[in-house]
DNA sequence: TTGACAAATGAACATCTGTTCACGTATACT
DNA sequence: AGTATACGTGAACAGATGTTCATTTGTCAA
């Protein structure tokens, strides 16, 4: 949910400011130490923090350790720039880049994700990314019927961020190498061991040894076209 | 005086069409690296000669010493430029109008064009409309977890097409007057009574007198924040 | 063949740029 | 007072990034 614009702070609303006249005149994003100059900040690591709280609260996107890597979100309501949002409302194009099946690990894209193939990509809104970097970020088609203890079904489109460790409570796909089974579950670490929770709540959770469950991604949301 | 398009060498077109690619992704240019892997271009130098090449023939603008500081002309014209933009999917704003829950009818906006907060609006891609008609289609949030055996979680956000009939094996949303209770379910009509089918295969379905059964809207997509 | 020119290579370099860390300041709450 | 939290400062660091240069390769005309 993004947060109302008259809630920022000054300067996170001069930061908003500054990034539409400097995209608007250069056609590229400015660098943190030009933001910096630009709204009175002395600090570099200021203009990152509040950079992040843009993040969280919607208004952002960065990628990390990207020179010049942010992107304004559209779509959010920014006095000055009402008509723009109207007229085209922001989304990210995410690559698709194949199913999920319970039987195989999950694919990742080779690196930080060079997928430009017109075909292979996906409109999502980029409030479904909840703040994640959109170079880690990528969308699977679920086949089979083996995740529907996660509440998916066959033909949901999932959108991950890849990454390889996991905070408790998140939703991650996990490689199982016991049983060679890929399956989304919630995280929860207990020592030596990891305990796996569906997600429907009827549902027993399973353990496993932590050396036997290979995280491969963070699950960020799920899109399903009924029928 | 631009160089007509087709007179640029392939290296030169690829990095255009890279380009066209890359912003539109993340919304930043990329590197003269990345282009060069994109491009298979071995030498940084030799992706900087063309951008050059390409900033004489009119299609680039570069800023000097500047990381990512390019941007394509615009105006210029780019096969494939005017189609991408064609196919670029456009993104709706639906009214939020509140919550399902099995215990009341779903509430319906009273009637097309009115004015909605800004808050209760959310932003989704037009293909998960499917072709509805934006002015009959809004969104729910799913309250409590009755709609489990639906495979739809609470919080999951339900889009919605107003409508008070279906076709066999549309999932809807029916209010049954015997039960007092909304519920989503696969919508199959068998002359006098409905089947009405859960989207959990392993559930059963259950059958109501036709009577009884308040068709209120067609579901067409759900998308869910995990977490 | 020779010369001229465009294009490409590979490496080195200086600077730009995001990130991180230890520390300081202000405010509110217990 | 003590504590927690949000916000800010300044500096240092590692890696990203544009630029430059000597050299090589390919093409084409004289």
């Amino acid at each position: 949910m993004v947060k109302e614009y008259h809630k920022l702070s000054e300067r996170q609303r001069n930061i908003i400011q500054f990034m539409l006249n400097y995209v608007e005149t250069f056609g590229f994003p400015p660098s943190i130490r030009e933001i910096g100059e630009a709204t009175d900040i002395a600090s570099t690591s200021v203009v990152n923090y509040n950079l992040n709280k843009l993040v969280e609260a919607g208004y952002l996107v960065r990628t990390n350790h990207v020179s010049r890597g942010l992107r304004l979100v559209e779509g959010v309501n920014i006095p000055g720039q009402r008509k723009r949002v109207q007229a085209q409302a922001q989304h990210l194009r995410l690559p698709l880049i194949g199913h999920i099946v319970a039987s195989k690990p999950v694919q990742m894209p080779e690196d930080s994700g060079q997928h430009y193939d017109e075909d292979d990509l996906i409109d999502v809104p980029s409030a479904m990314l909840k703040g994640a970097d959109p170079a880690d970020t990528f969308a699977l088609i679920v086949k089979g019927d083996s995740m529907i203890d996660a509440m998916i079904r066959e033909g949901d489109i999932v959108i991950m961020r890849r990454q390889s460790t996991a905070q408790a409570g998140d939703m991650v796909a996990v490689w199982l190498t016991d049983n060679n089974e890929t399956t989304l579950k919630y995280y929860y670490p207990e020592g030596e061991r990891v305990r796996l929770q569906p997600a429907h709540p009827q549902m027993d959770a399973i353990y496993v040894k932590a050396d036997t469950c290979q995280i491969r991604g963070k699950v960020l949301s799920v899109l399903r076209y009924v029928q």
